[in-house]
DNA sequence: GTGGTCTAGACCACC
DNA sequence: GTGGTCTAGACCACT
């Protein structure tokens, strides 16, 4: 069953997205081996060579990492894994809150908007 | 002096974004007679078909209309540039908030996120 | 008072089509004349120069003519005006039917598509 | 061998027409893959660039779709396809009609302009 | 002078 | 190989 990609951004990207987030919310826990390349593919209805690339990217950010011949595995370093998930939060943060800036909204109103869309 | 373009995303989309926040903010008035095409694309160091492309798609919104062999103007429209304004805002906020949902974070941490961004 | 003008035609040719029309239904008799080319375009809110350019193609179809010196006037002849007329229906009649057959539809269907949108 | 185009309307538009109608009379089934931009331009006779234009402008109907590095695929959702179908017949029904309307003629002088025609 | 269209050709990201 | 974007430059219709 392939998984829901929007049009308007890399497929690539979009599985690291998913896969990003999926380690970070404890869905694969830190020292856990990761699927077959191309069974991830198949599970995601992708290009085998799309997985890849989507898993090569997410390797350099150093929250999996590669055992030759063996598989992938989520790291163990639990730092990093916070490290990385504050600097996630904070970038996607700080973009949201620029976008809103640039419209002339000032800190209230975009908390407003925040809380609104929350409720 | 050309603006500052990011390589993530398309040019005219960059584009797109300048202007559509400049009219939401009021930099261009309702029924202000915008720049012609090839001044605009000098200004911001595009060829002038890029920022046709960007204009025309801005126009398919209906924030600005174009009288033929005269130029093109903001709309007048107050209600329409409100309604506008107000799904660009939701929009950025639930793309925000689901991207911080995904990782599992509740609401209050989310709030908690965007107002430590804020200070 | 501007008359409305979609933005997906030449004006020159949409005001063609309002003037035309008036003639064929006989807002303006035959050997009328008509009213002086800048205050038309004052009427339908337009350059002067879009008018002219508008009642001088009307006037290669025959249906009105220029005194010069002195105005515009609708031809009297008739059975131009006859044939002008049935002329334009055949025509927008053939584009029309052409337009729906060329999507598969047969005589059938047409005629059911105009009855229904008759009602 | 280049398509036949009219110089009345631009020729990005006459090909969203003749592959729209080609989609709508089942040419093209749904699910079904396009030929490459390219080669649609080749057998069009006309700039790649223009052949892209239009297939975009259709895509935003919701006819075609793109798959990002593959191709173009013919929407399988046949819902959406009578309904665009649909709209489309009761468009130029409309238009048909408003113009012989605006001439003076009534219903019944417009039903039998058709039948005329289609004999 | 204004916007709109088209061609030509290049480069890139993606699968 | 696929579509997407961008540049360059030309031509046209409209006001």
């Amino acid at each position: 069953m392939a998984w829901n990609f929007s049009a308007d951004k890399p497929i690539f990207q979009q599985i690291m997205d998913v896969i990003t987030a999926d380690i970070i919310r404890g869905k694969y826990k830190p020292g856990e081996k990761l699927a077959a390349v191309r069974d991830l593919a198949l599970e995601a209805g992708v290009n085998p060579n799309t997985m890849q690339r989507a898993l090569s990217e997410i390797e350099s950010t150093g929250l999996i990492s590669t055992k030759r011949g063996d598989g992938r595995y989520v790291t163990e370093d639990e730092a990093l894994l916070q490290l990385v998930t504050k600097n996630y939060v904070a970038e996607k943060t700080n973009d949201f809150i620029d976008s809103l800036r640039i419209l002339g909204l000032d800190d209230k109103q975009i908390t407003m908007a925040v809380e609104q869309c929350l409720k």
